[in-house]
DNA sequence: GCAGGTTCCGGGAACGTTCCCGCAATCGTT
DNA sequence: AACGATTGCGGGAACGTTCCCGGAACCTGC
């Protein structure tokens, strides 16, 4: 399609190129006749800046990019939602990418941003532990990076994380409290950092409590998906295992497990008591409602936007690390009330 | 950050810029042994073409932009899911931008593409009438554009959609088939088309059984979340109206008010049988599952993505109009069987 | 009436690419 | 051996902006 330019406004008007130029961005040297001129000429002809020019101009593109695990939870969108919610008053687009849990599509989506000319990158990782030359590199040449949850083991970035170990620990301690014993964790996949502080928690408060854990048969690791906490929980029953309780590293998983173990006949929360971390909106449409550790998403959003503020501002500034205050939630699926 | 440019290669080597460029884009006016060296160069520098420039140069920037009208739900991320398998496949970007149900944001998402120089926009509206203007206006400019699932009325328009009216007839005609005589119709917003078209198949369902229907009462419009579904149901049961079925606009609403109903004491099926359009993964995660209208959500993301390439390719191609065929889900949330 | 300061505007370079044009060197043909 | 054709390369314009620089016109103060 035919951009209307400046060069347009200026032919038309028969003046120079440079005086539309100041005229629209409002500089002193201009006669207030002439600027009227060329606001109305532009308006008339439906003039829009072109931005991949003043991108190429000035070498930035007022965009920030963020880039997500997943989408098809509301975790992301909220986050997500946060982060546009403090950009777009500092005038900055967000654009979004999708890397499905696929750590190769994470890096495409990094070379995206990268010739994308984004002024920083917002990211949530598939594996803690994959791309981390990539990130070195970025960071190296100054690109401004903000982590948020799912975050990459041992580097020095800017961060905002949910206070994981505590919170599972509480969480599971909650459990303990109400009577449960035998609590199995569902871990999710090992190589993402928040499962592993996640069991530390489960590990830690069972602990507490004295219970004996074996890991080999009381902790299962797996996916993040619906179908795969089903597929735990068959894997679960058909072990002939006695457990009276859940604790799932998502509110995904935790869905997938208890729909799966009542239609194979489990009493929830009467014979299993099920609690997650990680909890979305899913969390309540589900039946019985989901007990959950519920990080404030929107608020994580806000916090990873400021932090990039930050790094754009001054690329020097040191990586801070935000922790947000996750609330625990207790619904029916616990069966223990708060 | 500092990027490494042409120039730099140039120079290291004591060659031209043009030289530099032409081994980059494969020239043939180029000797093999220069041609490795600038490669060589390249590599060493890491060097990384600065696609704002070519964009600007060429006028286009090899990315397509989607604007969806929410994204808490998984029926959004599907279909980009689907646009982005194709579009990826053919080497161009996609970026998302979410317009939460706000027709406004839409707006302003539509001018973030047009300024970005997308090569192409594909929409899921907010309001079927809002927002005309600058619609028309960008097609009258030649921007390719192809609209999914919420559409805009009568425009031509190229437009991947599915068959509300059939599919609502039909499902509504099993509810009745299957015994259910009071349905109550969860209309959902009136400015979305689809909304229309879904409330037609209710009726003439409704009507080929000669089931009087009282519109005041019976269709009940509301918006499109968990809530407002919630809500609904409890100006239902307050009302002391009787029905034993409830046929919604989409699995958010329908979640709403079968979880609502179900906390007010109503058993689901068996004294209100529960069926909606737009069925997601959501559908199979509530209690009892949902009954719903299953569009191909990646199907119809492919779609898209194809119509926009046609129009790409050839800005003056006739507008085509897909409609993706969408499956009747039987579930127990209806009670009926297949 | 003239030096100096404003005000307003046009010319042109620059951002990183691509590509057209032209020139030199080499090649192939007779 | 001499000529046109081909190959390989550099110069420079262009994409749409911004901004520095310089210059013309005007005003100010003595």
């Amino acid at each position: 399609m035919k951009h209307v330019t400046i060069k347009d406004i200026a032919r038309h008007l028969s003046i120079s190129v440079s005086t539309v130029s100041r005229a629209l961005v409002n500089d002193k040297n201009v006669r207030k006749e002439t600027k009227e001129k060329v606001l109305n000429a532009a308006r008339e002809l439906n003039y829009k800046p072109n931005p991949v020019a003043t991108n190429l101009k000035y070498g930035h593109s007022n965009t920030v990019g963020v880039i997500v695990p997943e989408m098809v939870t509301p975790f992301a969108s909220t986050v997500v939602s946060g982060i546009q919610s403090v950009l777009y008053a500092h005038g900055i687009k967000v654009i979004v990418a999708d890397s499905r849990e696929n750590p190769d599509m994470e890096r495409e989506n990094l070379r995206l941003m990268e010739q994308f000319m984004v002024d920083g990158i917002i990211v949530s990782l598939c594996s803690y532990r994959k791309n981390r030359e990539d990130y070195l590199r970025l960071q190296k040449a100054g690109m401004p990076m903000v982590f948020y949850d799912r975050i990459p083991y041992g580097l020095d970035v800017p961060q905002v994380l949910v206070d994981d170990y505590r919170k599972s620990f509480f969480l599971v301690e909650k459990l303990i409290l109400g009577g449960r014993k035998k609590i199995v964790h569902i871990q999710g996949p090992e190589d993402i950092y928040n499962s592993k502080e996640r069991l530390k928690g489960y590990m830690d408060a069972m602990a507490k409590y004295k219970i004996p854990v074996n890991e080999s048969t009381m902790v299962i690791r797996t996916g993040m998906t619906f179908d795969e906490g089903a597929e735990a929980a068959e894997r679960l029953v058909g072990s002939g295992m006695d457990f009276d309780a859940i604790f799932a590293f998502t509110d995904t998983l935790a869905i997938g497990v208890m729909n799966r173990l009542r239609e194979l006949g489990k009493r929830i929360p009467d014979e299993v008591a099920i609690a997650s971390f990680s909890g979305t909106e899913l969390s309540t449409i589900v039946y019985p409602k989901l007990t959950t550790v519920e990080p404030p998403l929107f608020q994580m959003g806000e916090k990873a936007a400021e932090l990039i503020l930050e790094k754009i501002k001054n690329p020097a500034c040191p990586n801070r690390k935000e922790t947000v205050n996750a609330e625990i939630r207790m619904r029916e699926s616990s069966g223990i009330r708060d």
